[in-house]
DNA sequence: GCATATATTAATAAGATTATTAAATAATAA
DNA sequence: TTATTATTTAATAATCTTATTAATATATGC
């Protein structure tokens, strides 16, 4: 059954379990297909993660991760508040770039299931209270020196966020409504980290 | 089992699984509890729409309807190009606020289910061109005439549906995250219209 | 090799879900 | 009233789901 030695069966269930939960969500994913998918016995789903739960919470935490890390992805380094702008985009856009699926799994799962909600909550609770803080204090510095607009943490956070999150969640819906090719869609999400990039920049202007 | 006379029993049970489907999706909604919710037997549920499809689908095609709508919302009036864009972003982000959970359903439900993408595509596939295509020409003569940088319509567009479409999608997380009270959310989306209408017209400067 | 632990499978219990059917009830028209 | 149609219900078939269990196969240490 182990196809490749260097993958332990368990790695390759919660491989498998995380492209089905990407791709469908829980509700529409069962412990039957993954291990059909899987290649193994469907009770060895459960002999090692148990219930089905448990097993989209291993792959929740770590897309929950990765998406949180995006959102407060920090950047330290001695450059203009411009250029930290700029940094931060980018640095979100291309880990969505690199999980393009992720989102849709997180909007969804946290849209339906209001136990993740506290559980995500409980994760980041006072994290994104000292990130708001930290960009509350930068924003003041640069309003006070006249070189951006007045202008909240909260909206420009949520502007950043949506320009950069939806082509990804709208995707399928894009290609198709677009009759786009692969190719054309990968050009367009290569052009448009540069066009959120200026649309941002350009909305901070006084 | 009629409470009320003006509402016949179809429409209640539609009502009821629109609610439903909205708060949870099709996967999670079952025809059991929207016939318990309704009031009603469970057989009734099929007898009116005989399948939770075609339930789904009435729902569905009522809500697509709403969002292309939002979507491809033209304004005819005789104004200048910027208030023509204020005022596209203004219906379009209006038609969200008062279907928040609209965003939600369409894209979960085009995200898990393909069928329902060929459905949609079927339904709008040359709006879309047009629209676009009206969209090309204006923003050409406005490049032309200098007063906005060039431009491609897909980004406009993208732009728009970006930041008028995040918050209704996240609102449960940004509530949770942010230990928003219902009213302190409530003035967040009073005053992000604002916001998105000011970044989109920045964003269009030379 | 043998004993012990680990991994895997087949079988199945328990429960939920969609959909159908036949019977009962309510509304309507003649 | 009575016949006919529309609405509603109870019962249930068929299928699928998660999860458990006991039995089998495989690996590991001694």
């Amino acid at each position: 059954m182990k196809q490749n030695p260097d993958t332990t069966t368990e790695q390759l269930i919660l491989e498998t379990a995380e492209n089905l939960f990407l791709e469908k969500g829980f509700a529409l994913t069962s412990t039957t297909e993954i291990a059909r998918i899987a290649g193994c016995n469907q009770a060895l789903v459960h002999y090692y993660f148990r219930t089905k739960d448990r097993l989209f919470d291993a792959v929740f935490e770590k897309n929950a991760g990765l998406f949180i890390s995006a959102f407060l992805q920090g950047v330290e380094e001695n450059i203009s508040f411009e250029e930290k702008v700029r940094k931060k985009v980018e640095i979100q856009y291309d880990i969505l770039k690199a999980n393009p699926k992720m989102p849709f799994l997180f909007f969804n799962e946290l849209n339906t299931n209001p136990k993740r909600l506290n559980l995500l909550k409980e994760k980041i609770g006072n994290l994104t209270k000292s990130f708001f803080l930290q960009m509350e204090n930068e924003l003041r510095v640069e309003i006070e020196k006249g070189t951006i607009r007045p202008m909240t943490a909260m909206n420009l956070m949520l502007t950043i966020l949506s320009l950069n999150l939806v082509l990804f969640l709208a995707s399928p819906v894009l290609k198709v409504i677009t009759d786009m090719t692969d190719t054309e869609f990968q050009s367009l999400i290569e052009s448009r980290k540069r066009e959120n990039v200026t649309v941002i920049l350009k909305s901070l202007r006084p």
